[in-house]
DNA sequence: TCATTGCATTAGCAAATTATAATATACAAT
DNA sequence: ATTGTATATTATAATTTGCTAATGCAATGA
């Protein structure tokens, strides 16, 4: 398994403040089966419109997603599918509790 | 590919905040061949002896790395080796010189 | 044209983060 | 006991982050 050089760590590190934050992390998650708009994303995330959008633009400068207009809704969407890698990793480390194995944990 | 349940989501993003910044993910890398004394991160790093310290004991209250004492020197490595997973995805996102392909790329 | 809806932007403040400098602690050697 | 080495801790100041409230602006509909 390699390494991060040195000319990378600083966007690398950049680009995980872009998720390091509960309702940032929350919207990747949600984005995952696809494009949701802000509307969408305030009702799920119980957000403040304007703190979800402040989130969303921060997202979006730091290229976690991208966005496109359709009509008067705005639409985001996750930027690079490894971004979901990222998730699937974080979820390993993170909740034990989960259903993590294999089919054949149900054997016995 | 699952997602983080909404339970968890803070732990995960308290998780992110402890390696999202640029000596704590060097730190990280670093630590990926096994442990290494304070001293050495800090000639690798060429961070100062208080900045990487506190670094180190932040990395270590949030649970990715841990430390013991072997005489003088204090030996920190990766807690969980998840979090090497973790750094491999952030290379294939922030490292595109690197090479990623699989040997076939040779190929032609 | 006027009101409404969906979203973005700005201002302001509180809280968290980070770096430096100084001091403390533990161990080792003399 | 004293000195030196390795690391941790504390204090502090500067910067960044995050939330709320207010305002702006484009698209839609009456």
């Amino acid at each position: 398994m390699q390494t991060i050089p040195e000319e990378n760590i600083k966007d690398a590190a950049q680009g995980l403040r872009a998720i390091a934050h509960e309702l940032r992390l929350a919207v990747l998650c949600h984005l995952k089966n696809g494009p949701m708009c802000v509307n969408e994303l305030m009702e799920v995330t119980a957000a403040s419109q304007s703190n979800l959008s402040q989130h969303l633009s921060k997202m979006r400068m730091m290229g976690i997603i991208v966005n496109d207009k359709r009509g008067q809704q705005v639409y985001y969407r996750i930027a690079n599918p490894e971004f979901l890698s990222l998730v699937d990793v974080l979820r390993r480390i993170y909740c034990p509790e989960a259903y993590q194995g294999s089919l054949e944990g149900a054997k016995g």
